[in-house]
DNA sequence: CCCGTTGTATCACAGGCGTGATAGAAAGGC
DNA sequence: GCCTTTCTATCACGCCTGTGATACAACGGG
């Protein structure tokens, strides 16, 4: 016995709208107004499944960021273990991971734009620090832990600083995303990958020794 | 005989006091009304000397990548041919002179969440794209003729890709910059320069080998 | 059928915004 | 001293914002 409309699938469908206007026109001219008109729902309709703008938000920032949580968890768990595989295959799957990072394609650069608009936003705005906190420790610890399962499997160069490293690459990371998000046609997502590409090239031990080690 | 006030001070002035309330409240809550109270100005001078809210925007970002500019062309100034250092020396030279990128004291913290505030925000902001456009530019061929000069010097290893290079470092300073404007108890400025240090490191010959070259 | 829950739709209000218009003060060349 | 230019200060207007209050429709269990 369905009820007559679900709650759940209406939240939904307003932060898919919200997310269209932010990439649109930006989280500044994000309105409560706005966002109904584009999910195509009264006002007083989505004040009825968000209290407050503040609600709509934070849930919104959530919701993004467990979607990025899930697909992440979802493509390690796809990977299975790391240590399985011959190292410059355990490259190429890193590289794979990694880049559901990067503004690639339009859903991932549409996905990249709302969470740098979200995250810049959380600086002066107290609500939203702490997701943007956990946020930029949990990427950290994803970037760490691949770096140490690569290193654990002696396919990275002996004597990396794996803190100073992770950091190195987290920025990397963030750095390509902003580009691209902000200037995309000053890089594209092609030139995006090789960056990242070289960057584990150049962490990794090199290929004949690779090969070697296979 | 001077004038009662100087406008082009005055505009500093007010800019000045713009700045200071999007580091403290954020581009979007940095009214009109919010940068006159801060300046201690009536709306209605700061209109005297800006004719409208876009001018006053058009002019801020512009003179503070001046600013930025400015200290980098005086930091280059100072350094001279490059290649009359030892090669360690210019790696050293190097990583002070991209420094200038990073937000490790007061002054550049401030000066980089203002350039991230208004950069993010031209996104959605064609009036000043362009600016955005230009400066993105500008930090490619200041980091690009960097790389060029200690390649040409042989300081770097061989084989390098450039125009890679260029985009990787180019990233991974703004992923810094990002990082340490939002989280700034996440990565201390120390730890941000040690990545410079270790990317710069990463790019160039081994230690011995500089030594033994110069 | 009836009633409570759930959802939809409006209205009104206070507050902030950029901006046009305007008035008055201050300064400086003549 | 006068007059023009420069500067300071206010008022009012229209627009957009989030939100409280409220009325009405629609559903679904009893």
């Amino acid at each position: 016995m369905p009820k007559h409309v679900d709650p759940e699938a209406r939240r939904r469908l307003v932060v898919d709208a919200l997310f269209r206007v932010v990439v649109r026109d930006g989280l500044q001219r994000t309105s409560l107004r706005a966002v109904a008109a584009e999910a195509e729902l009264n006002i007083g309709s989505l004040r009825h499944y968000f209290a407050s703008q503040h609600d709509l938000m934070h849930f919104a920032m959530q919701s993004m960021l467990d979607r990025v949580s899930d697909r992440l968890l979802d493509h390690i768990d796809r990977i299975g273990d790391l240590s399985r595989y011959p190292r410059t295959e355990q490259l190429r799957l890193t590289v794979e991971l990694l880049a559901e990072f990067l503004p690639l394609d339009e859903s991932r650069h549409a996905e990249v734009t709302v969470f740098l608009d979200f995250n810049t936003a959380t600086r002066t705005n107290p609500a939203l620090r702490d997701l943007s906190r956990q946020t930029a420790e949990g990427t950290r610890h994803l970037v760490h832990r691949v770096l140490s399962r690569l290193d654990a499997s002696g396919t990275l160069r002996p004597g990396l600083d794996l803190t100073i490293e992770t950091e190195r690459l987290t920025a990397l990371l963030d750095g390509l995303g902003l580009s691209t998000v902000l200037h995309p046609d000053l890089l594209a997502p092609q030139a995006c990958l090789d960056v990242l590409v070289t960057h584990l090239g150049n962490l990794s031990l090199p290929t004949e020794t690779l090969t070697r080690g296979r």
